[in-house]
RNA sequence: GGUCUGAUGGCCGAGUGGCUAGGCAAAGGUCUGCAAAACCUUGUACAGCGGUUCGAAUCCGCUUCAGACCUCCA
């Protein structure tokens, strides 16, 4: 399918023509979350941000693998010969298996994401799955020099590496920034340089999660698994590699020196970064313990939050920002998209119910325009929802008969509103989702209701019709007086 | 300190040389028996100072402020 979608690049500081490497086919690896706490929302944002992209691509025709990787070995705590990892810490303090703690947050944030509407990626590659790619990737660096083994640890050589090829290139730093930047550990270290990393780690005797390797007892370095599960999966060479902005520096630039220096050329062509969610104007993020967890959002249990926020809502708000924009989080932004989010579902319960006419006054051919140009502009999402919401707009007018629309258009219309809203922007709508068993049920009955207040209201007897509808409302069914008859929905 | 990004109306948030972003909130109105819903109307917003231009929120420079990365982070 001929698409126009261009994507910013960061490699390039500008938007490009996006052009899949192989016709009709994309491959596409993002940076999945370390698996040794809570999801928060923060996780929401790259996890949206990407689903978006793939079910974007999807839509546009292409066939998308997009691998979305679990980290469940191999950060190290400090980069430093006492480095310890996360995923052990958390188990040592937790005495728990360190299998178990990466199994039963990652079973937590499946959860989430499911809530969030973020749809499973092709395929979800554990790190601790892949030990033995990451083991031949360290090797292959090594073969090709750029590398240096010291007490059992490997190390990958950012000097030599620079003089060939060019560190720093994705987050526009140069060596001799890092150089003047980077403190040399006092220490007795392992490393030449501090702003070497590591890319396997010998395991002290205490550390749990250990793996046989050439080298040493060990495990592999933070942005090892990247490297070797996006060749594994995508191949040496893959379109688009995603993450959050926070990780442009050091982890993607690792990344991108190991893929270089292993396989002789880069591996991603696209990189695509979301921007950070801040609270108060910072940083939201375990570091700086300002976080809020997807399930205290969910639940209102938080101590910044008035109130509870439906997986939606957060979805919503998400998609209300374009990726590359800081979104700053607040109970007024939330309780905003709350209710607009509210206006769009209503505008497409509304859709469902307008009655065709034989011309149409509006043309649905529009929307499509809008949304499409909005995607294809980088993603641009708010976008997409400010045409939606124009069309709500008019959605309403055809309700009210102020506009027509033929069968035709008509059709149309629901189609396209349904591919963006639903398929592209992956919204749900909650309160009817929640509500169709109960709304089946109770349909002859309000109906039978509303005719008998109809009756009522044309003898003008108010005091009958106004007992219906408050009869109706403390069931929590709120009645609408259209221009003919009534419509009523679930509160 | 180095690298980079941003500053938009009451709030959130698009836009990036001339043409309505949108949502929330607010005000007035229409419809209605009343209400709700909906619709219509209303905001002289682009941090400050200079410059380029017929024209700048949008480009350039400076200033101020904020943030990110430089250590694990989405």
């Amino acid at each position: 399918m001929e698409s126009k979608l261009q994507l910013y690049n960061t490699l390039t500081r500008r938007k490009e023509a996006f052009e899949p490497l192989v016709p009709g086919r994309v491959g596409m690896y993002v940076c999945g979350p370390t698996v040794y706490g809570d999801p928060h929302l923060g996780h929401a944002r790259p996890a949206v941000t990407f689903d978006l992209m793939f079910r974007y691509l999807k839509s546009l025709g292409y066939k998308v693998r997009y691998v979305r990787n679990i980290t469940d070995v191999g950060h190290l705590e400090h980069d430093a010969d006492e480095g310890e990892d996360k995923i052990a810490k958390k188990a040592r303090l937790e005495q728990l298996e360190p299998m178990e703690v990466a199994h039963y947050y990652t079973e937590r944030y499946h959860r989430a994401m499911e809530a969030l509407g973020v749809g499973s990626p092709s395929i979800e590659p554990h790190a601790s799955g892949h030990i033995i790619e990451q083991i031949a990737f360290v090797q292959r660096i090594l073969d090709a020099g750029f590398a240096y083994v010291s007490n059992g640890s490997v190390y990958f050589d950012v000097e030599k590496y620079n003089a060939a090829h060019r560190y720093g290139r994705l987050s526009g730093r140069n060596l001799d920034d890092i150089v003047a930047n980077t403190r040399e550990l006092d220490g007795q270290s392992d490393k030449r340089h501090s702003y070497d990393f590591a890319l396997w780690k010998k395991a002290s005797p205490e550390h749990i999660m250990r793996w046989p390797s050439p080298w040493s007892d060990g495990f592999p370095g933070w942005h090892m698994e990247c490297s070797a599960m996006s060749t594994r999966y995508l191949g040496e060479r893959f379109d688009i590699h995603g993450g959050g902005m926070d990780l442009m520096f050091p982890h993607h630039e690792c990344e991108i020196a190991q893929s270089t220096a292993a396989l002789g050329h880069d591996s991603a062509r696209y990189w695509v970064h979301n921007n950070m969610i801040t609270i108060n104007g910072q940083k939201m993020g375990k570091s700086l313990g300002n976080f809020i967890t997807l399930e205290e959002l969910f639940t209102g249990s938080h101590a910044l939050l008035a109130q509870a926020y439906s997986p939606m809502t957060i979805r919503f708000f998400v998609l209300q920002a374009h990726y590359r924009s800081t979104l700053d989080f607040s109970n007024e932004a939330l309780q905003a998209a709350e209710k607009g989010l509210d206006r769009l579902m209503k505008g497409v319960e509304t859709l469902a119910k307008i009655k065709p006419a034989a011309a149409s006054t509006v043309d649905p051919a529009d929307l499509e325009r809008r949304c499409r140009a909005a995607m294809d502009d980088d993603l641009n999402s708010p976008m997409v929802i400010s045409a939606l919401f124009d069309w709500v707009r008019t959605i309403n007018q055809l309700a009210d008969g102020a506009q027509t629309i033929t069968a035709e258009d008509l059709a149309a219309l629901r189609a396209t509103v349904d591919r963006y809203v639903f398929d592209i922007l992956g919204l749900r709508d909650e309160k009817a989702a929640g509500s169709a068993a109960g709304r089946d049920y109770v349909t002859p009955l309000v109906e039978m209701l509303l005719a008998e207040r109809l009756k009522a209201r044309a003898a003008k007897d108010w005091a009958a019709s106004d007992r219906i509808r408050d009869g109706l409302a403390a069931a929590g069914i709120r009645v609408k007086d259209r221009k003919e008859g009534s419509d009523w929905e679930l509160e």
